[in-house]
Parts: C-alpha cells; sequence; structure tokens
DNA sequence: GCTGACAACTTATCAGTGTTCACTCATCGT
DNA sequence: ACGATGAGTGAACACTGATAAGTTGTCAGC
C-alpha cells in the first residue's frame, strides 16, 4: 500500500472514517503534542456520556473519534485506567470545588451539610458515568499512588470532616461518635442513594423495569437528606 | 501461533490443561446436563473470589477450571452476563433468607431494623465481589426481566419496607416521609458503606494507599447503624 | 536551502476476550 | 444393531487492550 498515493493534502486524505469518525487530524506542531491529550480527554469524557459505561468505550472507539490512530493515545496515557482516571478527574475538581463552596456558606452546620449533600447529589447524578469511573471499587487501586495523593474526592472528604468537627464543637451534631467516622456514614448515605439512583437509571434507559416499586428521585433524595440530617444529630 | 503445528493425533489424549486447571471433565450422561450447570456456577464462584472482579473472570478461565471446553457453557448459559448473574443470584438467595430472619425476631422495629443492618452489612462484606456484581449499576438492566421478577433483592427490600411501615404505625418512626422512600433511604446509607468498605479493602489489596485517613471498618460500620437508627426516628 | 535530530505519529502485530457454527461422539430407546 | 439425540469439541470471527518498529512532518543550526 501507500503505492500510488499522490500526498495530495487537500483532498485525498479524505474521511478516514466514513461513517461517523473524525477524518485524519492533522498533525500537531512541534510542541504541541499535549494538545492531543486534551482532545483525547474531551473524546472520552463524551463517548462515557453517550456509552454510559467506561467498558463500552474503547479505545479504538476513542482514536477514531478524535482522528488518529489507537497507539497514539498511549504516547498521552500509560493505560485505559489511567486515561479513564485522568478524564474524570479532570470532572471532579469541579465537584470539589463546589463542595468547598457549599461548606462556606453562611448557617448552621446542619443547613451547610445539607448544601453539601445536595450539591454532592447533584453532580454526581448530572456526571453519571464519569462518577461511577471515579468510584469504581477495586479498578481505583491500580491508579499510580501519586496521582491519588490529590484526589479532589478526597480533598472534598477532608472538607466534610472538617465540618463535622465543626458542628460538635457547636453543639450541633451527636459526639458519641468520631467525626471520621461520622463523615463517612454521611458520605456511604449519600454515595449510596446516587448509586442506587445511577442504577435505576440505567435500567430505566434499558427498558428493563428493574426496580418496580421505587419512589421518585426526588422522594429518594429529600429522604436521604431528612435521614442524614437526624442522624448526625443523633440523641434517638 | 498459526505456527501450523501439526495435529499430533497419536498422543492427543493428554489432559488438555496441563498446568493448573482440571484436567479433561467425564462426559455427563444422557440426562444428566444440568450437572455441569452446577460445576460451571460452582467454578464461577471461585473464580470470582479468586480474582475479585467479574472483569477478571474469563469465560475460557471458568470453562478450564471445569475441564470443559468453553462453548459448553453456552448450552447452559445464555452469554457472559446471565452467568455471574445466575451465580450471584444463587448466593444471594441466602441473604434474603438472612434479613427474612432477622426481621421476624423479637423486639421493637428499631431494634430489628439494626439486625437487619447487621446482617445486610456483614453479607455483602462477606461475599464482596457477588455483592458487586448483583449491585452492579446498568449491566444489571440486560438482563432478561423474567429473571429479575424474583430476585432475592427486591423481595428482601419489601421486608424493609413493611417493617418501615410497621414501625411508622407503632409510633417509632417519623411520619414526614413515605416509607418506600424512607425504605429506600435506609438501603441508600448500608449499600453505601458496603460499597465504601469493599472498595477500601480492593485498594489495600492492591498495596495502594488509595484511602489513607478512614477510621477502620468497624466505627464505619457503627456510625452507619447510628446514623440509620436516629435518623429513621426523626425529631432532630 | 540543506540536513540531521527529534517529536509526533502510523502500520502491523500480539495475545486475549465473548460468542457462534459446524461437527463429533457417546449413550439410549427400540 | 442402529439410528436419534443429548452432550459436548474445534476452529473461527469480530472484537479488545497493548507494544515494537517504522515513518513522516517540523524545526534548529549551518
Amino acid at each position: 500500500m501507500t503505492s500510488a498515493t499522490v500526498p495530495d493534502r487537500s483532498e485525498s486524505r479524505r474521511s478516514t472514517a466514513p461513517g461517523s469518525g473524525a477524518s485524519r487530524r492533522p498533525r500537531a506542531r512541534k510542541g504541541e503534542g499535549n494538545r492531543l491529550r486534551e482532545e483525547i480527554l474531551q473524546a472520552v469524557a463524551e463517548l462515557l456520556v453517550e456509552k454510559g459505561n467506561k467498558d463500552a468505550v474503547s479505545i479504538r472507539a476513542v482514536a477514531k473519534r478524535v482522528g488518529v490512530s489507537p497507539p497514539a493515545i498511549y504516547l498521552h496515557f500509560a493505560d485505559k485506567d489511567e486515561l479513564f482516571y485522568q478524564c474524570c478527574r479532570g470532572g471532579f475538581q469541579e465537584l470539589s470545588r463546589r463542595l468547598e463552596e457549599a461548606a462556606a456558606t453562611a448557617g448552621t452546620v446542619l443547613e451547610r451539610l445539607e448544601q453539601m449533600g445536595r450539591a454532592y447529589i447533584d453532580y454526581a447524578l448530572e456526571r453519571g458515568p464519569q462518577y461511577q469511573v471515579l468510584m469504581a471499587g477495586g479498578e481505583t487501586g491500580e491508579i499510580s499512588p501519586e496521582l491519588l495523593e490529590d484526589d479532589p474526592g478526597l480533598r472534598a472528604f477532608a472538607v466534610l470532616v472538617d465540618t463535622i468537627g465543626e458542628g460538635i464543637e457547636a453543639g450541633e451534631i451527636r459526639t458519641d461518635h468520631d467525626p471520621a467516622a461520622l463523615a463517612v456514614a454521611v458520605w456511604a448515605a449519600v454515595h449510596g442513594a446516587v448509586m442506587l439512583l445511577l442504577s435505576r437509571r440505567a435500567a430505566e434507559e434499558a427498558t428493563s423495569p428493574v426496580m418496580p416499586d421505587l419512589p421518585p428521585s426526588d422522594a429518594t433524595v429529600e429522604a436521604v437528606l431528612a435521614l442524614v440530617r437526624s442522624g448526625v444529630v443523633g440523641g434517638s
């Protein structure tokens, strides 16, 4: 091959992917190798939303959308796990920001906690697939430690612990549990709600009546927040 | 491969799996085809525990362990999803049983709820990978509806809703939320705790310090149960 | 303008995956 | 003894993530 192909830039290099994918992307200039990196992350984010599942997004599909060959991706990311982690991590800095913002509002500690809970749930439901990738169990364990060192999720968790500690000092929150343990409990409740709601959404999109008799999302969210609110106060 | 190896029939009746796997399983008698089905499910359960992750267990590995060729599995299960679902579903009937048992003990509704919560968490942590497979988001949505109709998880959820309704009638539980919504909230809290603890365990097994400053599992479990206990009572 | 070095890729390929089709073989009722 | 049938096998397909080696465009220095 490459036999008689005159390097006619103007039109011989038409769509490498006729159907849907992008045509061949022009090569980056010498210092601008990192631009491809950003385009890859963008494509991953799009495909993740479209397919809804990390495993349904192949490296090849990403490469095709960007208009590049699959190995080019490995010039910027060590493997698929790191690629997806980086993609979702970027989005999660926004969540961390929103949580810190909610934690810094005026009002009682309980009110601030509720704001944080709402912000968390809203954001996680908004970016469902990304959220699931970042929280996806053991797979996160494969990421190199220095990447996780400044994980936005951990920063956000620290804010939660601090807020709860503040509430304990202010006498708004029960004192029979460690602030960190209470923070994990709160996180677990909110996280669990998000996971269940995302599961349900996925099931509905598959037109399969998996969870038949559940209340609507809003009622679930309100119930979880009410549970947390009363739960952190204690004094049954 | 493609090394043009002569198919040496002369001693071809050697063990197909020399290293670790089982050797070739003797063929079942004519009416006993279902015995293979049970052996497959057993092998899947074992491999799931060993590998810790559904995606790390291949059909070929299952077949090798059973001592059978990969296509034989498709005589008993439609695809990989159904195979794993059936495997985990079997284990989950035990959970459902334990929950119903806990719901039927003597004591106040709150005490019974706590027993149920403990039984749920214990069981989920005991069979971590199975639990995750069954709860694994959108993938469950691909299972045929009639399978899910008598999902043990749904039966268990109904028990939870009933118990909470009972508590509302007895005046032990807050009345400002729907019993089903409250049940989802309780479920979410416990489910979230399990997921976080399983994530942490997986991270530790990978010798990667993912979640550095978290309290130990016991404290987390107690905090979540306390949160739920106070949370369902309400009256902050 | 030329040239060599190097960044930015591509082509070809590997090993492994879920899954299917066509086929064999042992067992059973007759 | 024999044909039907249940219980499986072998080879192959269309994918996947990943790698090694080659190519090509671009830039600095002469």
